[in-house]
DNA sequence: CCAAATTATCACCGGGTGGTTACATTCAAT
DNA sequence: ATTGAATGTAACCACCCGGTGATAATTTGG
């Protein structure tokens, strides 16, 4: 039997007396305690029980509960924007608004059905506001603004007259992806669409698409490839 | 000083051995908790002090805790059939179908932001399934499709040739309208919309109300009053 | 080599949770 | 009136929460 003690479940490294490591295990246990068990599990005595230290450690680094949630939050905020970074990148060709916006639905769609943290994240959001889910919502907002800009630009390239309150229509269009992509979830239907299968994800960007495809314009120019 | 102890905080009657009565007590007790303390409020020992009721009686009558959740949703389904059956017979005059269908937005985003038990509900949905979640979620999916069909046939009046995925539209309608009502209890801005004005819901409902009602028909046909 | 500062742990506090058992009261049928 | 079921209460259990003071272990500097 080792003399240290060793009561975390997956403490790993004894980590000995560095506080900057000590700090990294705080935060990422919360991270990970957040993605794999939802935000009502994350508390003073589970955080320090995954990181393998004592809770104590918490108040005497963060100061409190809060302090950690704030450090915990800028954590996250970059995640997210490098996350989104990639995503945004890769749907700019030259092709209709309606189908670029079609594919940033599913693109929308798959981020939160993929990242387990997103999602939880995205529920505690809802459910109340603190130190950390009001640090994210601002970095959000700089995320789904950069967004829209683009999107904006490239509507203004295929139709110059066009004025159409993209702001709102994303604004809209994301929230009503966060919705169905939380709820498909624990529920697979809704209002008719099955959000599990990849063919209700296609009647959603779908509609969106036919919506804004369909321009009063002379032009009855679609070369669909 | 009467003979029966009082404990509970508002009892109301002392209820003496009517079991239907203490039942009803229970059940609403439930209810005001979602509604006044939201959904992680809602526990045993909160329920039965709140009904002013020993907490055995709810194993006794309902069997365990999902047995009383399961009679609070037939409740609250019942209340949310009839409060959407007022907003259906609303909105049905020979308007546009976008003027519908803003109308519909503005009409749902109300019903979410004067009701918060609606909102608690709705946020319960998403992080848990449960008796009561999940048969909220069918008494919803019941009311939306009627929505849904009826705007369908509004639809088919104004454009018979239309062929357009209502149900699509409404479940990303509903499910953005949903979300953006309740992120606009914590955060006031999502994507550049004001969510706490009427004039960033007006740009909301305006957005799709444009989407909406350009369609390349030979009806140039627009008589704004 | 020894003391001071830092780092970390342990044991405990008051309070709350869901759930159960033992007991008391009321009421109705015999 | 007595019996016995229905109704209700109080006390208790083991567990978890956020938070704190005393204490031990390690590093660092003289």
């Amino acid at each position: 039997m080792t003399p240290r003690n060793e009561h975390g479940p997956d403490s790993g490294p004894p980590a000995r007396r560095d506080r900057q490591m000590t700090e990294r295990r705080l935060i990422e246990a919360t991270i990970q305690l957040i993605r794999e068990r939802g935000f009502d599990a994350v508390g003073i005595n589970a955080i320090a029980d995954t990181a393998g230290v004592s809770k104590v450690l918490i108040y005497r680094y963060f100061g409190d509960f809060s302090g950690l949630l704030r450090a915990v939050a800028d954590e996250i905020g970059v995640l997210g924007s490098n996350l989104a970074a990639g995503s945004i990148a890769s749907a700019s060709a030259d092709s209709t608004p309606g189908q670029v916006i079609a594919e940033t639905t599913h693109i929308l769609r798959s981020m939160v059905k993929d990242n387990e943290l997103i999602r939880n994240v995205l529920i505690w959001e809802l459910s109340q506001d603190n130190e950390l889910t009001k640090t994210l919502a601002e970095s959000r907002e700089h995320i789904g603004l950069e967004q829209t800009r683009q999107f904006t630009r490239l509507l203004e390239e295929h139709r110059p007259g066009e004025s159409l309150d993209t702001e709102a229509l994303f604004a809209l269009l994301t929230a009503g992806v966060f919705y169905l992509s939380l709820r498909a979830e624990h529920c697979p239907v809704f209002n008719g669409v099955d959000l599990q299968s990849d063919e209700g994800w296609n009647r959603i960007a779908g509609v969106v698409k036919d919506l804004l495809d369909r321009v009063p314009e002379p032009e009855p120019n679609e070369d669909k490839p």
